[in-house]
DNA sequence: CCTCCCATGTAAGCCGTTACATGATTGC
DNA sequence: GCAATCATGTAACGGCTTACATGGGAGG
């Protein structure tokens, strides 16, 4: 149930629109939840329902109308509240090993061309990230100050994937052998 | 949708109960799926409607009755199907990194605590992961190569935790100065 | 023309979690 | 007595995915 929390955490530093916000988890700093924009929508309106956020209309020349929304005072409360409560680990559900797993009974060419498919995605995922830190650390001390917090899963999504590479390589020797 | 495709992997290398698969699931090599006992019984009756496995029943001396799974024909047919075909990157939805974003609202002192925690499940995760592997490496050169995949897949496990526990390190003390 | 980007939604259905339920045995 | 382990399930609810739906503007 954190799609909500990771909403009113985007909002409290920003205000933005559902469209805004796919944006922010599809990119760099959004490393941390998925959602797909159906979802996104749903939870605005669940939220707004709730008072945790309010909207108002944006018109736009040549383009849609937008809904922006912001965080409410209530909303704050809530986010603080969730924020001071411990949240389980992380669950793994990775069906790329699940087919690892079960490999002896598939051609093995198909094995090294999943794994090479996803490790296409994994460099450039990698790369990306890779480029938003140097914008960090290129950034003003005072901006690094007020950002740490986010570098910090930056960081995650860094040495998650460095980790991920890595094993990649040693998983395509071990299989070609 | 791989829970289904993440037991009849299971049952393929080997017929067992509900309780069993559970096992797996928390156990070591089940490092790339996990599941409440709930949904496992729900999935094995599904699975034994759509005839992808079967089950005979088991008296033991002081325990439960046991039903024991096994795979059909026709459930290897659809595993087979299912690794044929490619799989979708993992994606990350990870709680305790929308904490951390959201962190400059609440103490440090909570954040600090929460991720020691953390620091403390995934250390005890990671020997476990490594006891493991000792087994593994210490087998017969021929069992080495049967679980040569399987193997890759705590390998996955190793790595993973390995990163988790240095991206840790680096952000307690990030968030300290 | 076709595709991509902007921008928002509804509805159906499966996936997963939480709560509830039972009952024997083993160890502290 | 109390908790843990073995062993299996049902029911309700919320999360997430897939399919369907609309509509203008920009660029090749």
């Amino acid at each position: 149930m954190s799609l909500k929390h990771a909403i009113l955490v985007q909002l409290e530093t920003k205000p933005g629109s559902g469209y805004d916000l796919l944006q922010h988890f599809k990119g760099g700093l959004g490393y941390f939840w998925n959602a797909k924009h159906q979802q996104i929508y749903q939870q605005l309106k669940k939220l707004t329902e709730q008072e945790f956020i309010t909207f108002s209309l944006e018109q736009q020349n040549g383009k849609p109308d937008k809904k922006v929304y912001k965080i409410t005072e209530l909303g704050i409360k809530e986010l603080k509240r969730w924020l001071s409560g411990s949240v389980k680990p992380n669950k793994i559900n990775d069906a790329l090993l699940v087919k690892l797993y079960g490999g002896h009974l598939i051609e093995e060419d198909n094995l090294v061309n999943e794994l090479k498919c996803h490790q296409q995605t994994h460099e450039k995922i990698y790369n990306n990230l890779l480029e938003i830190e140097q914008t960090y650390l290129n950034s003003s001390l005072p901006s690094r100050e007020k950002y740490k917090l986010p570098y910090l899963t930056l960081r995650r999504g860094i040495l998650g994937e460095q980790a991920w590479l890595s094993w990649a390589k040693e998983a395509l020797q071990m299989i070609k052998k």
